[in-house]
DNA sequence: CGGACTCTTGAAATTATTCAATCGGGGTGG
DNA sequence: CCACCCCGATTGAATAATTTCAAGAGTCCG
């Protein structure tokens, strides 16, 4: 995944070209192996070639949320240049492949090229919005609301990127993963799994989500993905297959 | 409230003179109305002087989310700066006095200081490091521990910006609003509330919440401000009156 | 084949919501 | 000044959502 066809409307073919140079190698990273430890100092930033890789933080008993889940394209990692440090952990869900960009690579664009750090911070905020969708999501919809409302959200980043397409999308996670990811417990995330099977919206198995039902996926999770701040040709390719589209986006801005 | 009180450690004396010569004079809003829409082209940037707002989602029933609250101090719309508009409303939960900041201005320090952008960079993800909290708040915590970690923050947020010490802070919400920030009704916000005040932990009312425990209170939210990347000196003055401090933090970062 | 892990299901216990009613303080109009 | 009213806090009881505990079935892999 390139950075161009991960921010089609933010970063031009120069500027894909230069954060490419300052990317190393490509790394691959086993399932469930950890790519950031919190509280250590960090020189290097990943972006998420391939795969799946999470935010967790625990609580006393064990227990353990997810707090984001990033995708191919994403750079999980700015905010350990900005900071200096994570206060979570960042491990690999699926098996990731990545590329590190060196912090001092990034200082030096601040004479090179700072029109291109503006862009990252960008990209941080879009993260930032995202966050906020959990914290609504987590802490105003019911079991079988938020589960379907993160299987929106997995597949319209996918979507966006033309990693997928509206009836079937990869979520390499076990249903104790969904869970974490929606705050509640493996068992009760499987119940609402069976529940969207039973009611024709989707299926999930294989680490593929199938969705057969896409206006009801949307309904259920009362989804609206004007938080994504997707590029306009994206989101209008959304409205179009959804009966009742979302009721506001970037192409529906008012002017003041 | 002024830049340097609220980030001594980020913004030095002349930084702190050229944001206030962006800035224009105090605005005071209502406690209730609105300080910036959703889905509108916004050209100004507010920068929260006085009191408290709250950025909002609402389901399909009404059911309302706060995804954050802000205090004195806070840069609360450098999203709509680099995004154009925000996804969300901002309301002033409390009387507010408010200084805006026009983005073109925001524009110029590209040239003129772009230091200052990055360290405003920074203070976005800040921001999004305590939403990434609010997830694992929500998400993982029970009531009685959701309402006790929301005090924790907002008490220790408060603190480091001198404006309260550790025995009673500011919160001027209702219990509904409480609710809206924890993920549950009013009622058991309720219930909560008078669980923590019957253990000795705290009392609520009048816009203050009074800390009778201060251990105690930490001990039942869990919580820990390794997430809010305190300056050393307001660190230290935590752990230094908390029996079982946090686990972590920018003093106890490790050197890689 | 054995072991580890995941998915699935049932039943009991816990947590939270809903509905309804009461209480109390602050402000307003008479 | 006082009756009245509204809103927020409080409480009880019934209902609903979710967790916990436990067990069994399916699958993958060494």
């Amino acid at each position: 995944m390139d950075v161009r066809r991960a921010y089609p409307d933010l970063f031009g073919p120069t500027e894909a070209v230069l954060i490419d140079t300052m990317m190393g190698p490509p790394q691959d990273i086993r399932a469930r192996h950890r790519i950031a430890r919190a509280n250590v100092r960090l020189t290097t930033a990943a972006f998420l070639d391939t795969g799946f890789a999470g935010r967790y933080r625990s609580d006393r008993s064990g227990r353990r949320q997810l707090q984001s889940l990033h995708i191919g394209g994403d750079f999980v990692d700015l905010p350990s240049y900005v900071l200096g440090h994570l206060d979570h952990d960042i491990d690999a869900v699926s098996p990731v492949s990545q590329r590190m960009i060196p912090h001092d690579r990034l200082d030096r664009l601040h004479v090179e090229a700072p029109h291109l750090l503006h862009k990252l911070w960008r990209v941080s905020l879009l993260d930032a919005a995202i966050h906020r969708y959990w914290i609504f999501r987590v802490g105003c919809l019911l079991g079988r609301a938020r589960v379907a409302s993160f299987f929106c959200e997995m597949m319209v980043r996918q979507y966006a990127r033309g990693l997928c397409q509206l009836d079937r999308f990869d979520l390499p996670l076990t249903q104790s993963d969904i869970g974490e990811a929606c705050g509640m417990t493996s068992v009760h995330a499987n119940r609402m799994i069976v529940e969207l099977r039973e009611e024709g919206i989707c299926t999930v198995g294989g680490g593929t989500v199938t969705v057969t039902d896409l206006d009801g996926l949307f309904r259920t999770g009362q989804y609206t993905w004007d938080y994504l701040f997707l590029p306009a040709h994206v989101d209008a390719a959304l409205r179009s297959r959804l009966v009742a589209g979302a009721p506001c986006s970037v192409a529906g801005v008012a002017r003041a």
